[in-house]
DNA sequence: AATAGTGTACTAGTTTACTGATACAGTCAA
DNA sequence: TTGACTGTATCAGTAAACTAGTACACTATT
């Protein structure tokens, strides 16, 4: 195992949310991964202790955890486990184009419609990359 | 009517996409919104036309009106019509701060767990907002 | 080899989401 | 007042989404 041992990363459910269980537990982990908190190698709770933790049926963490393999995110290995994995992502340039022209789009429509402008939220974010280059 | 005589705001489905009609419309008057394609007072389709228009059911217009009457996009006004609301989203500076942080922080960690790096999103942002100001 | 633990696969049941049909109520102009 | 046009409300049908139950297959350890 490439991670260091450490205290195993742990979900947290908000049904109060009205978000799905397993969309959570997919939000968990890539923040986790954005704010690293979670390292390449670290392990993720298994299937069962997770779906025994959060008092949930193991086929819904089943399908939070299919999900982020398809992203990349993690890699489920049967009999061993599931890890973060090694996030080289590689993607054609256009595809890679492409999806990041979807995702700015739709949060420019949406940040548009709440009523800010490109250039306070492109402050924002060089705000966010300078800190971050510290 | 405040806004210019102008020709009607036009939708259009991308039927293969998969996203649901009415989440179209709303994400088309959102983009109109911001990137100034919709100006306050501007009227939208009628429900019939845009139903005639897009082959659809006239609630399903009305679905997609109604949310974003909700969201303060726009008002609906029984026998007149639809039109784009004033957006005077008064807001104080903190609370308006706060929301733009969390809006990128969530479109951050998404875009992070996508693989992309700030710098690259920033680019992408800037390009966009080069055009607007053609 | 046996056992315990791992994820995978498949089916079923329930809930939510989406769209359509249609009648009702309000506005505006003739 | 009437008629045309406007959005609103309600119900119904269908598909999609979500979750659970359970057996199967693989891995690691003893």
């Amino acid at each position: 195992m490439a991670g260091k041992p450490q205290r195993p990363f742990r979900f947290q459910l908000d049904l109060a949310s009205g978000v799905p269980v397993y969309r959570q537990i997919i939000d968990q982990v890539r923040g986790g991964l954005a704010l690293g908190t979670l390292r390449v190698g670290d392990q993720l709770p298994t299937v069962r202790q997770a779906a025994v933790e959060l008092a949930i049926n193991p086929n819904t963490v089943v399908r939070a955890y299919r999900e982020l393999d398809l992203l990349g995110a993690i890699e489920t290995h049967q009999g061993t486990g599931t890890f973060v994995s090694a996030q080289k992502v590689e993607r054609g340039g256009a595809e890679r184009q492409r999806q990041l022209d979807l995702m700015t789009g739709e949060f420019l429509a949406r940040a548009g419609a709440a009523g800010f402008q490109v250039e306070e939220i492109i402050g924002r974010l060089e705000k966010i990359a300078k800190r971050k280059s510290i």
